[in-house]
DNA sequence: GAAGAAATTCGGTTATATCCTAAGGGAAAC
DNA sequence: GTTTCCCTTAGGATATAACCGAATTTCTTC
């Protein structure tokens, strides 16, 4: 009963059981460019879910363009995302060939689907990949375990702008609700500390979704 | 300046390049069993170092008996500890040759040491595992980022339960500072909760560190 | 461009977990 | 058996972020 931005249910979800159907999206790219080794492009429209937690897991997914969140809930709606995913990054993992997450895409987004079962090569090449996500979440741990707001905040901001190549503008692809929910915050804090981020001069607003990190390196020193 | 159990360094910590004696160990068992894949078993005191964040990563590490904590540290000292390890688990998995997080002995423990770079079919092995261990992560990520203490000491419990094999009789190898760290929570908010749920009927104390679980489905209700 | 809806920001109050201090209990050392 | 030290438990004050309500801004839709 303590953190929040409850949220009812996947939100978006229509036939959880027909994969085919499961998004308002339609095809975009022909399915295969290999017969060996078939996969497709789907499109998702904003919210549109790509899996649901305890679906069967048969295929990894990797974003072409947009962006997604991947989350858990708990049976009142307190959401938790574990991560979010941008162009080029592979997601959708399981041990048990289960899925355990949710995964939405967060606006208008292309996902290249992969069906084919895991070979011994294809393992090899995916390794790297899931213990980059690995590490990731355990240093996300670090973050929503023991730093407060603002320190989580500016740990966000500059996972940003590491991701978007470093330019100092960064465009935000999730609402502060999304951002809130991947924090471990509530909504008012993320909004309260990026206006005294604001206010001290570390960023500028351009809009809700566009943030200039003017000295990261201030961040930077907030959250070592 | 939010959370704590402040932790100067790894304090065990005695020759941090050279790893043949790092820990304050001695050798247990031949070093192999087979030529081809030279692996060994090395006794580590309790807090004993097993790597160091930082370190160059040549190994993966399997509990033989005893338990382990993996954790990071902030510069203030603040700690989480990403995960526990214990007989027959895994650990010690790094995308890019380093470890990103300490690893320490919680108690006497010996662990074997696999060396051999990952060919194909090893990856294939240790994949699942990996993907194991991120489920794990981003599970916990769920817990310490959206719920309150009380829900979080009883998810560490049914854990521990769930890992001895179902026994209520659950034999708690870490301190409440270590619980602390892995839950985000101060030690005396961890022994107030197991107070709490002692007076009210759902676990009993024998000693500090046994824990009988009378109630499971009490805090399986908590938690969910 | 106007109206409506949604998302974000702001202000104030409250609750939870931290922080600080101190007492109690067990294990190890002498 | 005694002492010492460390871990744990306990109590009370404080602070941080949640909670609640509302104003403002932004985005959609007409």
């Amino acid at each position: 009963m303590l953190s929040h931005n409850a949220i009812q249910a996947p939100s978006t979800r229509i036939h959880p059981d027909v994969p085919v159907t499961r998004h308002t999206a339609t095809q975009l790219v022909p399915p295969a460019f290999a017969p060996s080794q078939p996969h497709q492009v789907i499109l998702y429209a904003s919210n549109a879910e790509i899996y649901g937690q305890g679906e069967r897991a048969t295929a990894l997914y990797q974003v072409e363009f947009g962006a997604v969140r991947v989350y858990r809930l708990l049976s009142d709606g307190r959401r938790q995302i574990s991560a979010f995913h941008v162009a080029g990054e592979v997601f959708g993992f399981e041990a048990d060939g289960h899925h355990h997450f949710f995964a939405e895409a967060i606006c208008n987004s292309a996902i290249r689907i992969f069906r084919q079962p895991l070979g011994a090569d294809i393992a090899r090449g995916i390794l790297p990949i899931a213990l980059k996500a690995l590490i990731r979440a355990q240093e996300h741990l670090l973050v929503i375990g023991r730093q407060n707001a603002a320190e989580r905040v500016a740990a966000f901001l500059l996972d940003q702008l590491e991701r978007q190549g470093g330019l100092p503008q960064v465009e935000l692809a999730m609402s502060r609700t999304d951002i809130g929910d991947y924090l471990g915050l509530t909504i008012e804090t993320v909004s309260r500390v990026f206006s005294k981020f604001r206010e001290k001069g570390y960023i500028r607003l351009q809009g809700v979704r566009t943030v200039e990190l003017i000295k990261p390196e201030a961040l930077r020193a907030l959250c070592v």
